[in-house]
DNA sequence: GAGCGTGGTGAAAGCGTTTTCATGTAAGGG
DNA sequence: CCCTTACATGAAAACGCTTTCACCACGCTC
């Protein structure tokens, strides 16, 4: 009978039965304030009433209007995040950590990306405010003044990477770059290494330039000479890193090593020396930064730094919550970063005879250890 | 003065200035119902007045609360977007098509992930419920039936990818995977290749159904003969296509060609190849699906199987729109597939010396068109 | 037995908008 | 010069919820 002809004929344009508190409330004969009440898991309601309600609930497949709810209560329980960009996997795993941990808090989440354009960032930051959210994490370039001061007046609390404005409701995440890097630098001098090369990130993101910082340091402290030219930019991007390795590659006299500022530059790197015919680590050894997933499927796998991702996830959902809920100080959280050393490095087959420090015995002794997964 | 002591003083415990309509109203000496038709653009306001109010929105730095807005009008100007899993890099690129679009058209998005577990399904569902989404593209597995009738009660319409129930309000967009499939099992098959293998992809996911259907059916226009034994399951990820290649390969007779379902599985795929020592394409031909951007850089460079993400979102959302803005008929929309060939296809080393339909001079005039950038 | 908490309940205010409706004013026609 | 028409404007209702506040009915204590 309700084959087909009745399924969209004339009957159809009835209007979706309303579905708000107020059916609840009459459905299980209570009030509206019982319902609300009842859905807060405030204590005081009489668990006859509450059984009703439920029920009631349950029966007519109810929720609760998420804007209704955010407009009275003054809570959205909405956490923005913006990020450089989605396409760079990094960050796709950044969000996937932070969805998560704000969950398991009662959050959600708005994601917005610059994609490395500061123009964006003012569309970010109005699409956030507008939502009302309760906290944004910044995990990308820095946000100029007059953004800051319309957060500030409508009192958003921020976190952001490496680098912040020393105000109030501001949290920073120091990253510890010097510590995985110079155990990448470590690792290469080594290894025998001598003359290696970095492609940095776009010049507007801080935490590239943290990298860059860090880089020369390890260098010196490994006693290694900083030559400024062979520090080349990239973008963060693959085709940043397969113009980098050119530039760096094509040179009289090219790097026996090339580190990477993120894992997407080092790919460009990577494909860079395939093209060219050196082979991977044999000729070049590469590092990348970020520790991806997908650093280990590359070919060679990739030694890289890991910056773990729910670490930093945590520490800004927990900043940000610390702002909301207790509106206490602000505060510093740390992330650390580690050498992860798979089959992109190795001992340089032009190898430096002049090992200034002495130290070549113990280059030898340092290679790589293997990955566990040598064949199948 | 404000150095430093009354930065966190007993002075700042004031409260935010409240920035609503009324101040706009107050500030402009109109009523608020003006400051409301100024902002929608309503052309009845007198050009004075609407200058007045659009000065006192700029000097208080006001926007409206789109959480009231939404209640009262009915209108989120929501897209609900469900995908697979965020860390894929097709599902980034896709969501940037799909924001993009969006955007173009006045929509915001909110994302959500199954992870590929149904149970997540219906978290998805009550999130883009709460949240009061106009429309919802669902590029993953299917929603179940009782579901689906929470959305209809609630009239949301609907995109699904390949497969969707017949109901009012639910569009889909039918890929044809057989065009681009069947370029890749002919190109396999002109430059030699019989023994060719498939990657499938998770068996809930309708779309990987349809590529594993498709490169059945075009193995056999292509006169092969299809063995099950060489269609083995994968899950989409990197992880799958190891595994998957590993058994391919680890047999007594293994193919001379395998092709995904996606380009996560040719990764994997890739990977075990090199871990196993054999060399890509001269001992064995890949091809992947989607067409990331990343298949650019994979060494070697991935043939792969395009299908254009723009137009998946450009489709996506204009069928939304379809149904909310004008409440149109729900339609179909037809998004094509193309084979690009790279350098992972070549002839196979263990050529097949019966060719039985005697194409044998064919294969080899139809060797992969070299890419333009061999060699920089 | 009167006074007094105590604790569960519902009425109603209010969140920041849009939108309807009535009002006032100016222009135009007789 | 008065009446009509048109149109810009503001007051107020409504959106779906949370939360305050007043209320009522208990069970106590003295």
């Amino acid at each position: 009978m309700a084959q087909r002809s009745s399924a969209n004929g004339r009957r159809s344009r009835h209007k979706p039965a309303r579905m708000d508190i107020h059916a609840v409330a009459r459905r299980a004969r209570v009030s509206i304030a019982t319902v609300s009440r009842t859905i807060n898991h405030i204590p005081s309601v009489d668990p006859e009433l509450a059984n009703r309600v439920r029920e009631a609930i349950r029966e007519l497949n109810y929720f609760p209007n998420t804007q209704a709810r955010a407009l009275v209560s003054g809570r959205s329980r909405l956490l923005g995040l913006i990020v450089s960009e989605i396409t760079n996997p990094f960050f796709p795993e950044l969000i996937q950590g932070f969805e998560d941990v704000a969950v398991e808090h009662g959050y959600e989440i708005l994601i917005s990306s610059t994609n490395y354009d500061p123009e964006r960032m003012s569309l970010c930051i109005r699409r956030i405010l507008e939502r009302k959210a309760e906290g944004v994490a910044v995990m990308t370039f820095g946000i100029e003044e007059p953004l800051l001061d319309q957060l500030a007046e409508r009192e958003v609390p921020l976190v952001f990477v490496d680098v912040g404005p020393d105000r109030p409701g501001v949290s920073v995440l120091r990253v510890d770059y010097q510590h995985g890097i110079r155990q990448g630098v470590q690792h290469l001098a080594a290894l025998g290494h001598r003359d290696i090369a970095f492609v940095t990130g776009p010049p507007r993101l801080h935490s590239a330039q943290s990298r860059r910082t860090a880089f020369r340091r390890s260098l010196q402290e490994c006693g290694i000479p900083v030559d400024e030219r062979w520090i080349v930019e990239g973008d963060h991007m693959m085709e940043g890193g397969m113009a980098a390795a050119e530039r760096l590659l094509g040179g009289k006299r090219p790097p026996t090593a090339i580190m990477c500022s993120n894992d997407m530059t080092a790919l460009g790197v990577l494909h860079t020396a395939y093209r060219v015919g050196l082979r991977v680590p044999a000729d070049l050894s590469v590092i990348g930064f970020d520790n991806i997933h997908m650093t280990e499927m590359m070919i060679p796998p990739l030694t890289s730094i890991q910056m773990s991702r729910l670490e930093l996830a945590r520490a800004a959902v927990s900043a940000l919550r610390a702002h909301v809920e207790r509106s206490s100080p602000k505060r510093e959280y740390r992330i650390d970063t580690q050498l992860v050393v798979r089959e992109s490095t190795g001992v340089p087959r032009r190898a430096k005879i002049r090992l200034p420090r002495g130290n070549r015995r113990k280059a030898k002794s340092a290679a790589p250890p293997a990955n566990g997964i040598a064949g199948i």
